[in-house]
DNA sequence: GCTTGTTTGGAATATATATTCCACTGTAAA
DNA sequence: TTTACAGTGGAATATATATTCCAAACAAGC
């Protein structure tokens, strides 16, 4: 018996991935790859694209027991269709039912949650970030001889984004990592000249209020991204940028933060294209 | 010369309506409000169910001067790919027309970009993610006597994503920083019952790779986080997470990854209610 | 009501597409 | 080195699909 559900041959698919040869673990990359060309194009197209020979692509249908190329593509269809008109919703209902629990909270019902709240913060960020501040923000990162980041606990993940990034783009960059419990000796050393990014959320880190002070007596450049523009510290910030994220069931999302700190980057990536890190980035690990 | 992009077809299909016969009538009202069925389905199936016979179907392509309805579907199945799999560029392409600032790329038209690149990446994870998988994978961490993260360079906040998390869900967890070098270390004592979370992406960090290796050795349990289903490691994991992140001008992000490890964390902590953060994570920093 | 031109549906045809078959290649075991 | 066998690509075949053609139905004008 051929799988009857797109779900059910993504599970074999990987499950039996190993025992496939050579061309079919070809096909089988492709594929999982690339999904809606299955569903879109013709066999010869498909396997050209894959890389193999059509009759390799029939073999490989075969070997998951459909009758062709043909039988597998309408799964792929019709998967198609369902995710563009948002079935997915019934595979979370189907799931709950499949479990007893209606009401209960399942893993994927969560996921559809926090992935529709994260794109409506996403959104809000796009509508509520202020260009001209934006701008002064990359002009300031440019600017600065030296660039240290601040942000520590839920923050974190944010500071090693920057952290990583700004390095490929070959600014000199020092990630305030707290090790040692040394992260105020990691920024003793701040001078005019140079840029603290300072990432905070409520109920804004001691730790983090420390940085800006220190930051702002040194007579350093401060970049504040916190949740609320009028957060503590923000006063001696050169620029505040504030960013919404998400929150569900009580757990606060990092998605915009982290969108808008891929964005100041790449923005300073296209001013210095000498450092473009195209190709850099693609060969991270 | 029959229309060249989905966009003019439609304007032709709203401005010679009202020329059409009875049936071409039909047909251009099907067509307009099922697109999805003109890309996916045959002639046949298109005709049955628009209420016309196939050979009418030909005759309405005609019309808009197609060699026959196959040209006419092509447009369809284009304009299926874009919409879908994020041709970014083209409408990247749209947006800074439509913004007025066509050669110039400012902060804000990056942000919008990337934006709107990972809300799209967000819809393909809710659409994408298995749901069996996925609670299986919530049971995996839930079992596990101690967690281990390993996710190194690029992947290295989602890491620190899923550190800080677990932790304030008391759950037993290290990751694995790289502090002095001493990664391998820090995982060499992993044992079975034990838990190894791993996050890579192309091209596939050997450090994570060893990690995966070590784990396997040790008869510990494995869930790999990865950008295709069947990268090196996918073979020796418990349970593999496919997650596909957004790409534009060449940078990738880690919007989709994030919302995963972040779904997985808190349909965990619905698991154990005794332990429900929810306090303990407003109160982050 | 008849004629003319247009539209329509069905059968026949043409074409594109998938599938099968077979000979060849490469690989592992004897 | 030889043998056996799974794996592969190309040509031949079968099938599905689209397209054309024609006769019938219909509508409008005479």
């Amino acid at each position: 018996m051929p799988p009857s559900s797109f779900d059910q041959l993504q599970k074999r698919l990987s499950d039996e991935y190993p025992l496939l040869s050579r061309r079919l673990k070809e096909v089988c990359d492709y594929v999982t790859q690339h999904p809606q060309s299955v569903a879109l194009d013709t066999a010869a197209v498909v396997a050209d694209k894959a890389g193999v020979h059509a009759s390799t692509l029939v073999r490989f249908a075969n070997y998951f027991e459909f009758s062709g190329f043909s039988g597998m593509q309408k799964l792929y269809k019709q998967h198609l269709l369902d995710a563009l008109q948002g079935n997915y919703n019934d595979r979370i209902a189907t799931l709950s039912k499949s479990t007893g629990q209606e009401g209960d909270i399942t893993a994927m019902t969560l996921l559809a949650e926090f992935g529709s709240a994260n794109q409506e913060s996403l959104g809000t960020l796009k509508e509520q970030t202020d260009p001209t501040t934006l701008t002064q923000a990359v002009d300031l990162i440019e600017r600065a001889a030296a660039i240290h980041i601040g942000g520590v606990r839920r923050a974190f993940p944010v500071t090693m984004y920057f952290a990583y990034t700004l390095a490929h783009l070959r600014r000199n960059c020092h990630a305030i990592s707290g090790l040692g419990l040394m992260h105020e000796d990691q920024l003793a050393n701040i001078r005019a000249g140079e840029l603290l990014i300072a990432i905070t959320f409520a109920p804004y880190a001691d730790s983090t209020q420390a940085m800006i002070e220190t930051a702002h007596n040194n007579g350093a450049d401060i970049l504040l991204i916190s949740d609320d523009a009028n957060c503590p510290g923000a006063a001696r910030s050169t620029i505040v940028l504030p960013v919404a994220d998400a929150e569900v069931r009580g757990f606060r999302s990092l998605t915009s933060s982290m969108c808008l700190a891929q964005a100041l980057c790449i923005a300073l990536g296209y001013r210095q294209p000498e450092a473009r890190p195209l190709d850099d980035n693609r060969t991270q690990h």
